[in-house]
DNA sequence: TGTACATCAGTGAACGCGCGTTCACTGATGTAC
DNA sequence: TGTACATCAGTGAACGCGCGTTCACTGATGTAC
């Protein structure tokens, strides 16, 4: 029984599994806007129609092809992290690690974020759940950096990390959007605003 | 001679202001999607074409309907700001404000938001000035509570305020795009995040 | 085991839609002489 | 002053495009008896 439901069912993800590798070429190569369902249909040896059964739009599309190099970049990030640096620099690692991913083609990433990060929650889960990934591990290193007495006891971990995301994602839309902007310059904002926001900006602290 | 030129633009001001206003009544009606250019024409009594010569997209027929109201809702927080309540809680009025307001239409100003925020800048002047006119005001208020000694002298008031800015923004996409978030839930987590960014999160200041 | 039927992934052509763009045009307004 | 021409906002119809959707279909795979 189960073999019988892997044949058609692997012949289905073959099929897929061809579909989006000719849509990461074509969207690398062409852009988002540029290339058509037809097009990538064509590329990938299928009928159009086949395009819409396994995604059901464009956007759905995109999103799958695009977000397995997210996901590699974050793990590979998470994997890298050096241990012995301070924790400013750590979520900078991070940060500048997205932002040369992003970097390598604004355009196409810039239509991805834009149609999955203003859309309801329920309509990009890859995009949200890599989001949700990533606020929890920066939750995990806001956790691990209280145990060292680094992080004052009474801080909300989840809220920290949000915030960092938030200041991460301001930064990122600067990038996107200014095209003199290079990751360098986006990421000393970041580490400008970051730093701030470890120190606090009221009272005479220190 | 200019009386001659008055005539004419004169006119043209008066076809843009009548397309505008059918674009209002209608985007907020029908939402972004659900209205065409040619609607909005019939509505406003002129040919389809004539709205393409005054606004080069539907998008920037947007921008330009709504954001009216955004600059209507900035200057009339900016006025009636109290003036004798805490830093933070000046920050939240204003954050608050925006938030009721996108909340009367969540999905026009969803749609307006996603396709200017990442959009190129030079794309979507109307927006990206609103933007800097806030961050501005962030920065003076920042600026004045410095001279009062609450914020530390060496805080860079510019970066402060994008900070500020950037907590709002993704405070704001947690509103727009999950529908069981109110406002008031979504002013609790900004107010949370506010304060930490205020205080600090490291150290063992207090 | 074989036969007859059911399921279902994928086909390819067609549809209607809204988009931006184009075009020759009309007619009012402005300008030159 | 009038006449003849230039400018230009706005018209309305048509175009090609890509989109998602629909449809009857084919043919391979799986299932019941």
């Amino acid at each position: 029984m189960f073999k019988d439901m892997n044949r058609r069912e692997a012949s289905k993800k073959e099929t897929k599994r061809m579909i989006l590798k000719a849509a990461r070429t074509l969207f690398a190569r062409k852009g988002m806007e540029e290339c058509t369902i037809r097009d990538i249909a064509r590329k990938a040896g299928v009928s159009p129609a086949s395009v819409v059964v396994h995604f059901k739009s464009k956007t759905a599309l995109l999103e799958e092809a695009l977000c397995v190099d997210i996901e590699i970049a974050l793990s590979e990030l998470v994997a890298s992290m050096p241990e012995d640096i301070e924790l400013i620099d750590r979520l900078l690692y991070l940060s500048k690690g997205f932002f040369r991913l992003y970097d390598k083609n604004r355009d196409l990433y810039r239509a991805l974020i834009r149609s999955t990060v203003f859309e309801p929650a329920s309509e990009t889960l890859i995009m949200s759940n890599l989001s949700e990934q990533y606020i929890q591990f920066l939750s995990h290193i806001i956790e691990e950096q209280k145990t060292r007495g680094i992080i004052r006891p009474e801080v909300d971990c989840r809220i920290a990390a949000a915030s960092i995301f938030f200041l991460y994602n301001g930064a990122l839309i600067l990038l996107l959007r200014m095209p003199e902007m290079t990751v360098d310059m986006v990421s000393d904002v970041l580490a400008s605003m970051t730093d701030q926001y470890l120190k606090g900006i009221t009272g005479s602290h220190q």
